[in-house]
DNA sequence: TGAAAGCAAGAGCAGTGCTCTCGTTCCGGA
DNA sequence: TCCGGAACGAGAGCACTGCTCTTGCTTTCA
């Protein structure tokens, strides 16, 4: 079979734009997505959308998929944004790029970082792309590493276990960060999505009134934590 | 009405069970809630939960408060058996129940710090019913201001509108605490909360693998970020 | 004691994910 | 060029959902 057939790329159409409406779905109605209403909107009878998606979870993890990638590619556009020696900035252009994309897509934030639905088990496919987007953290602090930037700090050494997972996890996304830097450089990783997600799932409601300058101020605290320079 | 009339201590022994049996639900099948399987469970017919619960989305509403109070009462009972003065070892204790609450009703967790259920909107009292895991730690800090045993910081002044947030959480929760102590009590309770989140809803799966030892580590650094001895 | 309120059951409505069948259209190998 | 198989959309149907309304029965209270 060619692979762009009029069949192929019409399916491939089709998928996109399966797709498309199911993510205005999701951000009209919420995470429980209507197979029917979506191709009702399609002008098609539900059974046909299982040509292109075997199941709803298969939808939904197409979805998941691509909000993972458009988190990621936001993040990794907001950084290159920014000069590369300017490391604090480029932390802060991470935080805030993840943090405006969840904003502008808080359904699609829910459906990768929110609690996961019921009998779904997320694909190995999934876990890939959500590294992306510590990667891009990763790679600030490689390069303030390697420019030796990156101030120390003397914190208690981690239990056994603990620095094995921080070693792994070390020589995949930042080899020359020292350990006790990148402990805390995942805390404030866990810090940023911590409080994004306060935000996005109401939790900061009738307490912090403006989300977008405290988050700010968070995170130029974390980027000092880090000891990132800037 | 007797308040202790027959009929209206049925109705709590019922209303309790329809709770019971739902969160038993929750546990095994995920958020979305069958009223008909509970139901069943009960012996009864659909219609019939309708006298106890105008509808799905109150009954989950009760779920949501008695899983904040849960985990609340569980968050406060823990810290009450540390000496008051051990301050860093009270935090500790906090952040720990916090996280063994939620693995051990990881659903329930998910209902009330996972993505909000669609149409739904949380009513007021569950706000109230939140605010009390984090008085505990205001309590904490309160103590340790008043034992003159809070490190202060050098950290740049907020912006003013993040300067009357964090007033504006400071009175009810830590009057005696200095604004910039404060600022990173809440980094450290997002970060907490962050932690927990991500493992909970598989964030971790395949980087961290000791999560448990990882947690407290973390915590530990996050007891001196925020400037409790011990 | 009798009216009123609370209660469970059942039927029914509109909607869901998913399966199966049936006629049609397309496409690649012969 | 033609033909068999694959892909496709439509439709009916199944078991399920939340929710409403009606119908009798029981408890409560004046």
């Amino acid at each position: 079979m060619k692979a762009n057939s009029i069949r192929a790329r019409v399916r491939a159409e089709m998928t996109d734009e399966i797709k498309e409406i199911a993510r205005r779905h999701l951000a009209s109605d919420g995470a429980n997505l209507s197979l029917r209403a979506v191709a009702r909107d399609l002008g098609m009878v539900s059974s046909a959308i299982y040509r292109y998606f075997p199941s709803r979870d298969d939808l939904l993890t197409a979805l998941i998929l691509d909000a993972y990638n458009a988190l990621g590619g936001c993040a990794e556009r907001a950084v290159a944004a920014v000069p590369p020696d300017a490391f604090a900035a480029r932390w802060l252009a991470l935080a805030t790029s993840v943090r405006d994309w969840a904003i502008e897509h808080p359904h699609e934030y829910a459906l990768i970082y929110g609690s996961p639905v019921p009998g779904y088990q997320a694909p190995e496919d999934t876990v890939a792309a959500g590294i992306r987007a510590v990667t891009v953290l990763g790679g600030i602090l490689q390069a303030a590493a390697e420019a030796g930037a990156l101030a120390s700090n003397d914190d208690p050494l981690p239990p056994a276990d603990s620095a094995a997972d921080l070693e792994r996890i070390r020589a995949v996304i930042a080899p020359a960060v020292a350990p006790a830097t990148l402990a805390r450089a995942l805390s404030a990783w866990v810090s940023l999505f911590g409080q994004v997600s306060f935000e996005i799932f109401g939790q900061l409601r009738n307490t912090v009134n403006h989300p977008a300058e405290f988050f700010g101020h968070q995170m130029r605290a974390q980027a000092r934590y880090i000891g990132l320079p800037g």
